[in-house]
DNA sequence: CAACACTACACAATCGTTTGCATAAGATCA
DNA sequence: TGATCTTATGCAAACGATTGTGTAGTGTTG
């Protein structure tokens, strides 16, 4: 049977030190290896502390410090493969440098986005990342941030207008374009294109990158053919239902991210159509269910741990030296590559 | 051009309170809506607030109130079909009632689950959530939180024995039972059976129903197909061409996670091996990417939702009613269900 | 040996918020 | 009108760690 402790409050500094018969300032050098404090005081410190259970108190030293090492999160879910492997690289890096990630998801939407901001703002993070929401267009939650002068640095989805912040993007406009060369390439000309909302800068970018080559290679886009939503399955399907309603079918089509490829491969595979015979799919994003899936399928590689090794650097400097927030906000672009299966 | 700010520390409630002329227990009270004040005052410090761009500080308070609002949490990777949903559900609920959530991987290492314990523990995390790494069986590092009567809930990958915490599981005995039994209905006499290893207690769990299923079959396993390892792609494929380089060759195959189990099917389809016809194969986790590739994978569902709908019950419950924490620890077991697609 | 430097520590203020207790002013009642 | 109660607010002490400044005691140098 337990004992019910009688709610004694938790060893503090103050403790160690009397135990000691030194004082608070003296312990709390000695736990931080503060030179000024002599070899042996350190290790009977040291070993006390450890006697006595002693845990520090992040609390009390991030309100004295005015930081708190954790680093704010807002993502727009978790559970998206390119999201997932960003998050958990990032975090990889930056436990080695002693922060914490606060992880927070928007499930992309613009209110509930709006709310952690202000959150994560209270709760003094020391920075934050910002991957935003599919609709936001307004930034003015993440504006206290900059006023304070704390780093911001938005990835992947970021800011479509001016915005002062720090900027890491995979390079859209690029992936866009390769899609629509890569079909041009392989022979279509008819081409459908199921895209994300142009609010949010990733499906902007590759629109006009897939535009552009589209218009080089003098393929005039059906409007019908082309949507602008959310990216889900359900969405897909219905878009893919109306696209080969009528008679005149594509024979290409350019997904803005896999879930919608993949949707395509099945719709396909439900109609008959031939793969890459009769219509070739190319999606976004490299998630892995595309190269389960049979055909496998074409799609853009976004390179997250790259992005996140940039991000976690960006955020190092700033966290680090204090005068580089004042120079000019930064925007890097990472490269994306094409990876070639069999739906084209 | 942005001007550089004179470093003018934040506002405060103390500047509130000058501003006003009362005093900073009045703001304070104000702010967090004290009956104890007039309404005419709370007006007054909240709109003096706003003008003035005050933020709470987080720090200050949890440092007097002893209490973070953060949960702590630990998972073997966020990457995870189970967890990623687990994860976004308990999110989402806690957030509703004010808690944030700090997500730490330990990579399915003890090491680094173990220093992770220590971060949140000195954090002071006000609970936490944990599902073990692959190879834990030493508790110690949660020992801090239940000495000092902090919540700690494990859920999925719980201590295998006594230990003195909650427990939230799946019916992982029964998962491997209806896996065993599925096989056993659809004809499988020669089974093989690719686990994780023992030390973690759902694949220990899975082991005993799913041997319990056969065994009440007559089923006797071959030793020589039974693997107990970490379930990466990689591991499944050397196992399986291990399983399939001898003459006798199974008719069905268990695999205690769905990237195992694609594997199998992606082995088979490489082989030229029938599914179901051939060899039947069946996974667990019920990952959407077991019903993406083709034929879609039979497997067990876990309901990571009702999962975390319960674990943010019982966080709650602990939370606000101290009282409970000085009670028996409880187990709550999450019921499985078998979903069966085209491998069996 | 005086002047100075250095070592190793203590003192006390500080970070911003919260809260038990005290108190002043006004209201109520006998 | 004095006693008691309410209401609205102020005072000051926490919470625990950190750090600039002060100061013994010892060592060094010319």
């Amino acid at each position: 049977m337990r004992q019910h402790k009688p709610e004694k409050s938790e060893i503090s500094i103050v403790d160690i030190a009397e135990a000691l018969g030194v004082s608070a300032a003296t312990v709390s050098r000695a736990l931080n290896d503060n030179p000024r404090i002599s070899e042996a005081t350190r290790k009977r410190v040291k070993e006390k502390a450890e006697e006595l259970g002693y845990r520090h108190n992040s609390m009390a030293s991030s309100l004295r410090n005015k930081r708190s090492n954790i680093i704010g999160m807002i993502v727009p879910r978790i559970s998206m493969y390119f999201h997932a492997i960003f998050i958990t690289a990032l975090q990889n890096r930056l436990q080695d440098e002693g922060y914490s990630l606060m992880i927070c998801q928007s499930n992309d939407s613009e209110s509930i986005e709006q709310k952690l901001a202000s959150t994560l703002y209270s709760s003094r993070v020391d920075a934050l990342v910002v991957s935003l929401a599919l609709y936001t267009e307004n930034y003015k939650h993440f504006e206290g941030f900059t006023k304070q002068n704390i780093p911001l640095i938005f990835y992947d989805r970021v800011p479509t207008k001016d915005f002062d912040a720090h900027i890491i993007k995979g390079d859209d406009y690029r992936g866009g374009l390769l899609a629509g060369n890569h079909l041009v390439e392989t022979g279509c000309t008819k081409v459908a294109y199921i895209s994300g909302p142009l609010s949010c800068s990733i499906y902007k970018e590759r629109t006009e990158g897939f535009f552009h080559a589209l218009g080089k290679a003098n393929i005039k886009l059906n409007k019908k053919w082309c949507f602008y939503q959310e990216l889900t399955a359900e969405n897909a399907w219905n878009s893919l239902r109306q696209i080969f309603a009528e008679k005149d079918k594509p024979d290409g089509i350019f997904a803005s991210n896999d879930t919608t490829a993949l949707a395509a491969v099945e719709f396909a595979r439900e109609q008959g159509i031939k793969i890459p015979d009769d219509l070739k799919i190319i999606g976004y994003s490299n998630d892995p269910r595309a190269s389960i899936i049979s055909p496998p399928v074409t799609t853009i590689d976004q390179h997250p741990v790259e992005m996140a090794s940039r991000v976690a650097q960006k955020l190092i400097d700033l966290l680090k030296d204090r005068s580089l927030r004042a120079i000019n906000h930064t925007q890097e672009i990472v490269p994306v590559t094409l990876v070639r299966r069999m739906t084209t």
